[in-house]
DNA sequence: CTGAAAGCGCTTACAG
DNA sequence: CTGAAAGCGCTTACAG
């Protein structure tokens, strides 16, 4: 239906290996021959046909983004860098949500694969990552990993600072005055191990001493942030520490939390910070417009997503590149409101 | 590298064509040859070059989505549905951000068409879009418009029941007592043009007289959700007519638009509802966790991108498929929380 | 600097 | 039911 290379160089009087030349700038040209081939070019109104230019070259041109949870905005902001830093390259991104199940991002892993993106970027699941090696056996398909630190299978990651960040946050609280801090997080994992990690450092330096009763974790067992209920294991977390007088001040361990815990100190009616003070890490817009606002550590989740994309590029273009996995980090900082 | 099909034709002793066949279920095979192939499929290892048959068959198998804004909660949820519509079909969606620029937004859907999408999902930043008779000449490429009505292209399109929603909230604030509601927003298109109608309607019905300085639409400058100013349009809007003390209630006309409005009231020390109520156009989960927390007209922009990506399947498949335009409508309903 | 030709890995009439 | 063969539209050694 549309005009091929053929008829470009018929028209053009040249080879289609000169239209192609001209065409990828692959060989110099004699100025006259390309001019001729130009002419053609755009006489014809030829474009060239990019799926038999993939295929010859082996490549798609998309690189395939699995994410953990579409519906957390940590993830849309990653998506949204991602995007535009690909772009740059000439990159599609392909959005695939799991659903913070690991059955899924299997599936859609695989998926991507049979529709040949050529590059992976993953917010994973869990942090088991074992079937990578298997799945990924026969296709040379570079992998990022962002956010989330897999084990059981070798990659470059980004991930944000969060053990400086929480320790920023905690000493902070701490200059407030505030000696009983309790952590509260919805998930275990190896980020949350990190942030707890600052937690600790920040009550060292203090010469503090920490209570392990402080640090609650979660079951792992989370649910996607659209269906969260808005109660969930944080709110219940929160309740406890703070009706048994244990802590001054909560610390949210990331933006799932930071909703269970603000949702019980509303309820509870506690006056914020005076009774309990709270800092949450992740931020988002809506922590300014609650009662009162709330401070943050502020993760750069776009620029995760950007230097994520490059990560992959480099990748892709230099595939004898032998340099060892790279574990980027973004920075974060401390957002002041008024909830500290 | 990898092993192809003639290799598992010559295992099996059998055509290159027999093997296809089997692998597509294109012809009847006998089973034995059948299980021939397959025991050679599975020997080698098999998987099929999905590069070389896209450009056998002339599809890409992609999906781009180009969406006025991608940090719009609302566009988010609007991608959330759309791929897991797709991905039933066996299609990826690409994404690309337009960050609300008409530049971007034709340079977004000029990539994806040098990318070769099979089809084209947009939530278009202006109405006019014109320019794509002129871009997909040469494609057959089917589009899907969502959210937003565009003018000077014909295709299918989703849209919300702007003006059933916005009707039943008047209504209900109406019913309430008020007789003075300023509806504001920060866009003036056609979608807020529906949502106009419907507080025109609500008024009507009531036997009330529409006082045209209590509609105050914005100038289409808008910025993206990301740099929002918090304050804003909207925000001098709600300023002007609350202090004017031209009415009793203010209805925003989308969720831009209701994080300025809130911003005023809040700032103002407002007491809401009991001063100005307060009803928004398009839910989010902010909306519950604010003081007083926001009744809200609920849109369902996961079903939207569901619905888009059925359509968009539906064109794709059956190329000879005359049937004209469709507009299909998403329900809205309303959700009572503490500011009316 | 240019061209003739091979070939990427499939699918699909067509013939038998 | 099966196979031989053409061909999709490019890119890329290779030869001149």
């Amino acid at each position: 239906m549309s005009v091929s290379i053929k008829e470009v160089a018929k028209l053009a009087g040249v080879s289609v290996a000169t239209v192609s030349n001209v065409l990828n700038q692959t060989k110099n040209v004699r100025a006259e021959t390309k001019s001729k081939v130009e002419i053609a070019v755009s006489q014809l109104k030829y474009q060239i046909n990019p799926l038999a230019r993939n295929f010859r070259k082996g490549e798609s041109k998309v690189i395939g983004f699995v994410v953990s949870d579409l519906s957390n905005y940590f993830f849309q902001n990653v998506a949204i860098g991602l995007e535009r830093s690909l772009s740059n390259y000439g990159y599609l991104v392909a959005l695939m949500d799991s659903k913070e199940s690991k059955t899924l991002e299997i599936e859609n892993v695989k998926n991507l694969l049979a529709l040949s993106v050529d590059g992976l970027v993953i917010a994973t699941t869990g942090e088991d990552c074992c079937y990578l090696n298997l799945i990924l056996e026969n296709h040379d398909v570079p992998v990022v990993f962002v956010d989330r630190k897999p084990f059981g299978f070798k990659s470059d990651m980004v991930l944000s600072t969060n053990n400086e960040g929480a320790y920023l946050g905690i000493k902070h609280l701490i200059q407030k005055g505030h000696e009983k801090i309790g952590f509260i997080t919805s998930r275990n994992d190896s980020t949350m191990g990190e942030r707890i990690e600052g937690y600790r450092q920040a009550y060292l330096e203090a010469g503090l001493q920490v209570n392990e009763n402080h640090i609650l974790t979660g079951d792992n067992n989370v649910s996607i942030s659209q269906n969260l209920l808005l109660h969930g294991i944080a709110y219940t977390q929160a309740k406890r520490l703070v009706e048994a007088g244990e802590v001054t001040a909560l610390f949210a361990g990331n933006n799932l939390s930071s909703i269970g815990v603000y949702n019980y100190l509303r309820e509870a009616n506690i006056k914020v910070p005076e009774e309990i003070a709270f800092l949450t890490f992740d931020d988002s817009f809506w922590l300014s417009m609650t009662t009162p606002s709330i401070s943050a550590i502020k993760q750069d989740p776009d620029m995760i997503g950007s230097v994520a994309g490059q990560l992959i590029y480099e990748r892709i273009s230099d595939k004898t590149n032998e340099q060892p996995d790279r574990i980027l980090r973004i920075p974060t900082c401390l957002v002041l409101r008024s909830s500290v």
